[in-house]
DNA sequence: GCGCATCACTGAACCGGGTAAGTTGTGGGA
DNA sequence: TCCCACAACTTACCCGGTTCAGTGATGCGC
């Protein structure tokens, strides 16, 4: 079956190629009469341009790039990618952008993945997540001025616009709320401390712990597997001076940390309260359903590809904060005993 | 930044476009040294074919699609899909394949998106997944001669080939060793009944069932989510003839009735056995860890890949089956009280 | 020494859209 | 009546690879 193109449209409407490029992307040139026979031909013959040829003729290749850089085990079952990818879809879908997916293992596969994606003009911008300090994809995109979102922060990224989420006001709320419950010794479970999203979470953490008067707030990183929550638990719930609540900084590692304190026994919320930070099916999937600092991943998402367009179109953009996250309280959390 | 294109290398070498184009694609027709010249040129100056060019030029578009047909709310949990993305991903980043892909809501959708594709030309091939019984996708990928193949199955989808896992076997697995510990009672909460694998389950839990001589098996129909796993599971434990073992059709509905056996004050294993369909970390999460019929489905993933570029490289495809699925026993199962 | 095959390459035509520059034809104003 | 402006096109070239038909040069057998 032959794809028709637009010399097919041509030959149909008796006139040349260049009109009907005219009449299909709505460029002055041609007559209403005109442009509206060519629509209706291309119509009925089920047109679609070629994206190959309207990538290679200086336009765009109308495609947008994400690296997935996470261990496959994590991956499959940490809801928060599928939640971003979903809503970057709703976007672009709108639009006809397509996603191009790479898993990969480190930064310096990423940053290799984007050149090449770069090289090979298959890609009109990258939407750049699991930001660190001194981040080495940065200058990558800078030196290559391939448009990028930066999914994280706030923080350095040169030129490089961000979106994030209130991560200070979050762990705030989670904390007054513990203490408003009469909760002292909370602890919580990090994720990856190279990450710039977990230290600015840890640095308001302990900011908010000191202004309470909570003297003992201790952050033990992790890796958000649920391995590592389980032991980060363990380690916490083995000590002395035994927090009653701890805030996990995904609901991967608070699913674990439940299983540990059944496993050893404790009741939650009766002994151990549980806060996970995003909310997902998952924490309402476990019993008790867990209390989770709730914001909408998809929503995030699609606001962050609406970004990324604008940077491709070249509309001037700014840092901007994404809709706020909320405390949704579940069964995981109560007065401790 | 300039991009450097075969024009920029043919310069470099003193030698025509079309001969960097042989040297670079392996064809014959250049002298070894003059490859070699030619192919550390390309890898100084950081060449990359552009895509939409080689595309354009009757080459292949080097990428694959697939669509995502789930309710936004299951994409993010369910691990299943994005095991199977990272599969993919291992066979194709290693032939520099691309995956491009969409959610979409309904298989309408699904076929207008194969449709889109095919006619922008942007992907070579597609991923074909939760077939149905006369799936609308089948005809249309006929009738476009684009490459596919179907995971799930064995079913009719005329000369597209399948690959599937041995589900028969798997079921049968799961049924004998709940019987050999002395389950007389066993129910299972399905998928969606519309799933063409659904129905194959279906048929070999009730064929291995009568064969045992357990007459009430009963399979509760629901649909992979949290919500209908719980509710079936609730339908299932409130009535007169409980069952003492569930066998869930996914991880996520095995999860969800996990809870609600606890929310009723149930012990597992204790009062009921839990077996999931699939395993993923989710199962080893949780307290008890789920014993699950475990299946390597990013290696699924990875075959399926495997078969499909086969497909779209003109070899003759068969049907295959996947590697062996097998019953890993967790926490979750023991003899009934 | 001649003819012929083979090698190593060149040149040019494609692929299918986008678009700048050129060409009509028409109407209006001076 | 002539000139000009403008709409409504057409023509031709561009993007960057792939590929096929040619073209010298070389080697080899007889």
């Amino acid at each position: 079956m032959k794809r028709p193109t637009i010399a097919d449209i041509a030959r149909r409407a008796g006139v040349s190629k260049g009109a009907v490029s005219y009449a299909l992307n709505g460029q002055p040139g041609v007559s209403e009469a005109t442009r509206k026979r060519i629509l209706s031909i291309a119509q009925e013959i089920g047109f679609n341009a070629n994206s190959a040829a309207r990538a290679l003729s200086g336009a765009r290749a109308r495609a947008v790039g994400l690296t997935l850089c996470r261990p496959a085990r994590l991956l499959g079952i940490e809801p928060w990618f599928m939640g971003l990818i979903s809503g970057f879809e709703a976007e672009l879908g709108e639009r006809s952008y397509a996603l191009t997916l790479q898993v990969v293992a480190t930064p310096e596969q990423e940053v290799e993945v984007y050149r090449r994606w770069w090289g090979e003009r298959r890609i009109d911008g990258v939407i750049v997540t699991d930001i660190r300090e001194n981040d080495i994809r940065i200058p990558v995109l800078q030196d290559l001025q391939l448009p990028a979102i930066v999914i994280g922060g706030p923080g350095d990224t040169g030129p490089i616009a961000q979106i994030w989420s209130d991560d200070a006001g979050a762990i705030t709320e989670a904390v007054r709320y513990l203490v408003a419950l009469g909760h002292h010794r909370i602890a919580r479970v990090s994720g990856p401390p190279g990450l710039l999203h977990t230290q600015n979470r840890t640095k308001a953490f302990e900011g908010v712990c000191v202004s309470l008067g909570l003297d003992n707030a201790l952050t033990i990183p992790a890796d958000y597997t649920g391995e590592e929550g389980s032991r980060a638990t363990r380690r916490l719930l083995i000590g002395g001076d035994k927090p009653t609540a701890i805030i996990y900084d995904n609901d991967v590692m608070a699913v674990a940390g439940l299983a540990v304190a059944q496993e050893m026994g404790l009741s939650v919320p009766g002994d151990l309260s549980i806060v996970a930070w995003d909310d997902s099916p998952l924490c309402s999937l476990v019993h008790p359903p867990l209390t989770a600092l709730s914001r909408d991943i998809s929503a995030y998402g699609a606001q962050a590809a609406r970004e990324l367009l604008n940077a491709i179109n070249g509309t001037k953009v700014g840092n901007v904060e994404a809709g706020r996250v909320h405390l949704t309280p579940r069964g995981s959390t109560a007065p401790p005993r």
